[in-house]
DNA sequence: CGAATGACCAAGC
DNA sequence: GGCTTGGCCATTC
C-alpha cells in the first residue's frame, strides 16, 4: 500500500457502521492500529469521502463532532435520531449506540 | 519538501 | 469546572 492504510481502515470501518449505530474517533483510530490518532480520523473524517456516514461517527464522549454538518450540531442529532440513534441534548447514548466490527 | 493545521483524547493544573 | 499540554498522522499551503 502506498497509501497510508490507516485512512483505508478508518473508511471501511466507517463504512461498516450499521444503521443506528455509532463509533468514537478513538475507537476508530484504535481499531486502525493507531491509539492516541483520533486526530487523523478527524482530518481523514474532513478530506476523506462524503460517501461515509460520519454523522455516525462521534467523538469518546459521545457529543457530536459538529463544525462538519451545515445545519449544525442540532442538524446531525436529527439525522441520527431518524436512523434509530437516541440523542439528547445533542450527545449520543455511546453507551447504548456504541458499535464495533466485531459485534 | 517543511511548516502549519485539524471533525480528538486523556491527563494535569 | 474550564484551560493547557503532549501525542498521533494525513492533508493543505
Amino acid at each position: 500500500m502506498t497509501d497510508s492504510r490507516f485512512k483505508n481502515d478508518v473508511y471501511r470501518l466507517v463504512a461498516l457502521i450499521p444503521t443506528g449505530k455509532v463509533m468514537t474517533y478513538g475507537q476508530i483510530a484504535a481499531l486502525c492500529g493507531h491509539p492516541g490518532a483520533a486526530r487523523v480520523v478527524g482530518q481523514i473524517a474532513h478530506f476523506g469521502p462524503t460517501d461515509l456516514p460520519w454523522q455516525r461517527v462521534v467523538n469518546a464522549r459521545g457529543g457530536l463532532a459538529a463544525g462538519f454538518v451545515p445545519d449544525g450540531r442540532h442538524g446531525q442529532a436529527r439525522m441520527l435520531e431518524a436512523e434509530g440513534v437516541e440523542v439528547v441534548n445533542d450527545n449520543v447514548l455511546v453507551t447504548e449506540y456504541l458499535w464495533w466490527p466485531n459485534s
